[in-house]
DNA sequence: ATATAACTTAAAGTTAACTTTAAGTCAATA
DNA sequence: TATTGACTTAAAGTTAACTTTAAGTTATAT
């Protein structure tokens, strides 16, 4: 089954030019053509596709993900480089997730907050809280916004 | 204990360009000035920049957070709306942090598929593996690279 | 009193990752 | 065979979020 970039993108969910742009960066040697010169799209282009994404997802600019691709091309003799890169990744996307974490317990923080101001009716009485009152497990956020005042 | 705009893009971590242009967006109305006209930083200051880090973090555009300024500064009568702001804020990061999970699980699967590919000196036989042979935990990662063949 | 480091503003410059446009070609359907 | 929709390229345009520059001011240390 072969696809033309515009049956591809749909797959993908993104723009045709976003793929003809990742061709022109050099993200895509390996699409073979028509006679006519229409891109033609394999299901190993669509593995190929998933993994620039996934590295697009993980960090990687446009450029980095081309020396990627040109890696890739050399065969067997950049295993060794390859395998590191996703190592590398791999821990980038741990730090994402641990920093996302650390968002998403702020922005629970912050929905306790303005439940307990809904309540109220007003900001007033939940923005004196004393440090105790606050639900445990939203303590350590609340700390974090706190941070300053521990220095002279 | 104030700060300048220097010492207080140390303690944020960012470029004092940074906060001189949140501020002139319109992301730091609060802020107040020296005779000299100086910009002042407070530890309610460095809160509230903790709380735009983690808007932005959480996917909001300078515009968006902007908007949400404006809406604390009105008061009480923004509560609600405030508490809709950062309920939607922490579903968008949930779904962030699901897909950051996809993109590890796929990263574990190129690890993995190297790793192998290192020990066999290329990329020959793990590239033909039987979907069996594959470690449990890494299989769902690699069906996902295979969707299409699923397909007519 | 003076040097210097950090502050001020407005305006221009940067960068990445696309997206759009224009002019033309290919391929499938009536 | 003609129309139509999707394809092609090169080049220009867009957008967000800063960063840099230039010209000048403030604050601190000697």
């Amino acid at each position: 089954m072969l696809y033309t970039v515009g049956e591809m993108a749909k797959v993908l969910g993104v723009q045709p030019s976003t793929l003809r742009y990742y061709d022109k960066e050099g993200l895509l040697p390996f699409i073979e053509r028509s006679e006519g010169g229409i891109r033609m799209f394999t299901q190993k282009d669509y593995e190929a596709l998933k993994v620039i994404g996934c590295l697009k997802q993980s960090g990687l600019s446009i450029k980095e993900i081309k020396s990627f691709i040109e890696m890739a091309g050399k065969g067997d003799e950049t295993i060794e480089e390859r395998l590191k890169l996703f190592q590398t990744r791999r821990e980038a996307v741990k730090k994402q997730m641990d920093e996302l974490k650390e968002t998403l317990d702020m922005l629970n923080f912050k929905c306790w907050y303005y439940e307990t101001a809904k309540k109220d009716g007003t900001e007033e009485n939940v923005s004196k809280i004393n440090p105790e009152d606050i639900p445990a497990h939203l303590q350590q956020a609340k700390k974090k916004l706190d941070m300053l005042y521990s220095e002279k």
